[in-house]
RNA sequence: GCCGCGGUAGCUCAGCCUGGUAGAGCGCUGCCCUGGUAAGGCAGAGGUCCCGGGUUCAAAUCCCGGCCGCGGCUCCA
């Protein structure tokens, strides 16, 4: 780096940069001088910001990473044998006082009348779900295979005090990954343990946060028996023997994946106890716990929904269970936290600009190679599904234009094009490594085909793959937010 | 909901205490330069100072109310 330039850096933030580093080492100090103040909630310019008191709007950036996710997240579900569903957003409030809801969590929910009818907005998606089973077993009476699973990207909403919201991580308009399982007892125990092999996975595969000790502890949420009755719906007998069969699960996955399990009194759902993973992430200001995933024991709704009953009809004498589970828990949670630990660095799938393509132009007579090649690659690159923009920069800008790229949208691969590359039928590509933070340059061929880039590209996707059968292609041209 | 801090250019912020013509850096536009991976140079354009009221000859600045954001408490996914 020139001294000029480094003097330069010196300026801005104060920060002495002098010393034997390299420019990836400037890149880290940069990344946190850039914004200092970025805390946790980060809902960036990049994908979105609120239009209100906890109502997050996911904007051109963020409808892309969260359509790449939901698109994961259906796969892989759907072949893990969960169905899929989409549930209304509105409710009559006649089925949420069936499901208990407007007695036990009716100041969290959004209650009003058009022409003397009173509504809801949902703020869970189980009661729709459970509908969804009874309707099953009235057509298909028992050919549903049990454990009957089903899956939603829900969006829910739920009243939380002003005060309490707390940028991506607590906000009203939320989407959990969730499903809910109608299970024999007798399977229960082994359902609980796979949907947390499943949390694993996706946690581990998708988003390469694997769980240990490190970084991840599970709660184990108990009633407060004092409150059975007004908070916590069901007998003390139900209560008392739904936790003891789930603490003993608790403490088997606990030993199985080497992490710590704690109790957590009166932190159970209103239906139920639950096995909560709590998860640590680094953000600006140091290391925060926060639920995420939640897998949750329902002896009340079945009830309610006079579930006991049918399948005693159908199956004969078996009692089921509901299981309640949500992986990532929230998706507005888990991409805030995400983003923080990560400071706004998505896996390749899910990130809004996938490749960004620099034309560096020399004022030289192969500028105009250099443009065709660009747009050559983008074009290429756009029919393969993927995300793109081309960024023209010069030699002595070039600097300048991939700090702000860096700082800013930040794009998992960097594509440098100039008249070295055009000379020798190469493309200089720069991967970010998640793991490491840094970028790895390496050289590929460009003849007739894009096939080392796409490579590199299909090398990006394959844990994704792996987990979900899918590595989402959805394709647009993003030059104009470079 | 409670306590504290904040809202000024597309972005990050200074100015406010002590009222008197709206500021900087980055970005953007234009020109110049240039063997290249987190700031090359020069010039220019760009503002409903969050909204509403009050005090004042005069309010970004002082006072009151509201909205929104941030930190903490409480609560939650």
């Amino acid at each position: 780096m020139s001294p000029s330039r480094l003097k330069a850096m010196e300026n801005p933030w104060g920060r002495d940069v002098s010393g034997e580093k390299d420019h990836i080492d400037y890149a880290h100090e940069l990344d946190v001088a850039i914004k200092p103040d970025s805390t946790v909630p980060l809902i960036g310019k990049e994908y979105g910001y609120f239009s209100g008191p906890g109502v997050p709007l996911f904007s051109i950036g963020g409808g892309f990473l969260r359509q790449a996710l939901q698109q994961i997240l259906v796969s892989f579900h759907a072949r893990r044998g969960y169905f899929i569903a989409e549930t209304p957003t509105l409710a009559s409030s006649e089925l949420f006082k069936l499901s208990g809801h407007m007695d036990f969590y009716r100041e969290n929910m959004y209650v009003f009348n058009i022409e003397d009818r009173e509504f809801t907005v949902k703020p869970m998606n189980c009661p729709y779900h459970l509908l969804i089973f009874l309707s099953h077993l009235a057509r298909f009476r028992n050919r549903v295979k049990l454990p009957f699973k089903i899956f939603e990207m829900g969006r829910v909403h739920r009243y939380e005090p002003s005060g309490s919201l707390y940028g991506l991580l607590r906000v009203r308009g939320f989407t959990q990954d969730d499903a809910h399982i109608i299970t024999p007892e007798g399977e229960a125990a082994r359902v609980i343990s796979d949907v947390f092999e499943e949390m694993r996975s996706l946690m581990e595969l998708v988003f390469g946060l694997p769980i240990d000790e490190g970084n991840v502890r599970l709660r184990l949420s108990l009633s407060d028996r004092s409150q059975i009755g007004t908070h916590f719906m069901g007998s003390w007998e139900e209560w008392s023997a739904a936790e003891s069969a789930l603490e003993e699960i608790a403490s088997k996955i606990a030993e199985k994946y080497k992490v710590k399990v704690s109790r957590g009194v009166g932190e159970a759902a209103f239906y139920g106890p639950k096995i909560d993973l709590m998860m640590s992430l680094r953000g600006s200001s140091g290391v925060k716990e926060w639920q995420m995933g939640t897998i949750q024991f329902d002896f009340n709704l079945p009830r309610r929904f006079k579930i006991y009953d049918y399948v005693k009809e159908i199956y004969g004498d078996m009692n089921v269970f509901i299981i309640h589970r949500a992986l990532l828990g929230s998706i507005e949670r888990f991409i805030g936290g995400y983003l923080e630990h990560y400071k706004g660095r998505l896996p390749f799938s899910m990130a809004p600009l996938q490749v960004a393509i620099i034309a560096i132009k020399a004022g030289g007579e192969l500028d105009v190679k250099v443009e065709e090649v660009s747009e050559r690659v983008k074009r290429e690159l756009l029919s393969r599904g993927l995300r793109v923009a081309v960024k023209e920069s010069s030699r002595t800008g070039l600097s300048g234009d991939v700090r702000l790229l860096e700082s800013s949208i930040k794009p998992p691969l960097i594509v440098y094009i100039g008249p070295k590359e055009v000379r020798e039928s190469t493309l200089a590509v720069a991967v970010y490594d998640q793991r490491t933070g840094r970028r790895s340059n390496m050289s590929v061929k460009y003849g007739e085909t894009l096939e080392e880039l796409m490579k590199i590209i299909e090398e990006q996707e394959k844990s994704v793959r792996e987990a979900s059968g899918v590595s989402p292609r959805i394709p647009a041209d993003l030059s104009h937010m470079v």
